[in-house]
DNA sequence: CGTCAGTTTGAAAGTCGTCAAGGGCCGTGG
DNA sequence: CCACGGCCCTTGACGACTTTCAAACTGACG
């Protein structure tokens, strides 16, 4: 039972075996945790390692020369941060947690040793990889082609889908712990425009202020609103092709 | 001499053994060729392969419902195009040559095989991965926290710089197949503004046209002008403890 | 009870998109 | 050979979207 969130994910691909989850949890045996604020990476840190989000939020940011930061995505339960990190020498951007956290963490060489052990496992985490990439293409696509409220309800309904994905139930998928300030660095916006796009939304009965998170009343709404298309999250099956390369390749190693 | 531009990117990492580049020369052996304005990868293609880069220029992008795109990214010479493609069913955003250009591709079982032969190779291919992961986390800081003028300035930059790293000299670094209305999709402006962004860029002697290409007169001063930071470009070493870790596996296999 | 961070709102100023129109270049077809 | 269409480049005017500046309000915390 380490990492549901991530178990969850991998559990929909359909594609590892019961040997490759036992190395993925020796692989996450060493945890940390880390309180609201905390800066969980610093921008060109020496050190290089591969984390997994057991729990709670956190955001990857850069930092800009005239002071303001752009965030680049936000990060939770499920997600893996760095996983590239092995083979860069020192990490450009931030980790900021948002909330209380707990996660696992792994260095090189256990990454460098499952390569040999489980290329599966190997497979099966880039696959990850691969879905954050597609989040990244997608802040990118919000950032250039859409009106500022659009983006803060795509970014919504991104971030509620994405957590459905890692095991979260209805109701707790529509509680976002952001602030506004935090919505303007991540959606390229001053933070009293964030203010009134986010009312905006509250006016039409989307969204909603709740104890200092946001919570979602109507995703269906937001998504039309923003004419949310899902294909970009919805990646889980492995190709035939690939499945029949690993089964041979198992067969004759 | 197989995909120089790859090559010379690798081998400013100092990692790979003979034997690695010949199982490279290997993958990159299938060949392509695409004409300007051909559509390398379509949208929703079912397909999933890996292609790298040889000649010429594209760009990925995505289409939004509107009939508007964005432009993710741009690859050159010496890119990877999909490299995590083999686990994904589908590609969600589409591959368009911008000029005249040739490519390798390989299909899954390669890099599956790949995976037990060179547990090396595999990782300098994520190191390649994770280089333009941190391209596309500028492009979101270009277009969320940049004025028209700096996000045109500082993408010139990059590219003049990306194209260095894959071994152009100087001179031929510093010109760009782009149209007005390609760096327009790509910095998220409409094509007008685009070009009143380029006109002051031309009227600061920084850039000229020059026969359909803009030619870059004054990379310094461009990076001058945008504030430009390179280090998320240069990740030329491997950290140490990855190295001890690669060279311990490969005693002890 | 004061401080601090986040929230909210108005007004003024600036950036950028849209609409419209004209110019140049080039390949196609008459 | 020339006319035509298509694509890109260019510019002005107007309006929409967004930022900045300023000020006030709220709630958490020490």
């Amino acid at each position: 039972m380490t990492g549901t969130c991530l178990e969850t994910r991998l559990e929909a691909l359909n594609f590892l075996q019961q040997a490759d989850y036992a190395l993925l949890e020796e692989l996450l045996q060493r945890r940390e945790t880390a309180e609201p604020g905390e800066l969980v990476v610093l921008e060109n840190q020496k050190l290089a390692r591969t984390r997994v989000i057991i729990d709670g939020w956190a955001y990857r940011y850069r930092s800009l020369s005239d002071g303001s930061r752009q965030i680049l995505n936000f990060l939770i339960p499920g997600d893996i941060v760095g996983f590239f990190a092995i083979m860069l020498a020192r990490s450009d951007c931030g980790v900021e947690a948002l909330t209380k956290m707990e996660f696992a963490h792994f260095p090189a060489a256990g990454l460098v040793e499952a390569l040999g052990t489980s290329p599966n496992l190997i497979l099966t985490l880039s696959w990850i990889a691969g879905q954050s990439e597609r989040v990244l293409d997608e802040q990118i696509t919000r950032l250039g082609r859409r009106s500022a409220k659009m983006r803060m309800a795509h970014l919504f309904v991104e971030l509620h889908l994405r957590l459905r994905r890692s095991g979260f139930e209805n109701d707790d998928a529509c509680v976002l712990p952001l602030t506004q300030p935090v919505l303007a660095d991540a959606l390229g916006m001053s933070s009293v425009h964030a203010n009134r796009s986010f009312r905006a939304l509250v006016k039409d009965r989307m969204v909603t202020r709740d104890e200092g998170n946001i919570r979602l009343l109507d995703v269906q709404g937001l998504a039309r609103a923003c004419d949310f298309d899902r294909t970009y999250l919805d990646h889980s099956t492995v190709p035939t092709a690939t499945r029949s390369a690993v089964r041979d390749k198992l067969k004759n190693p």
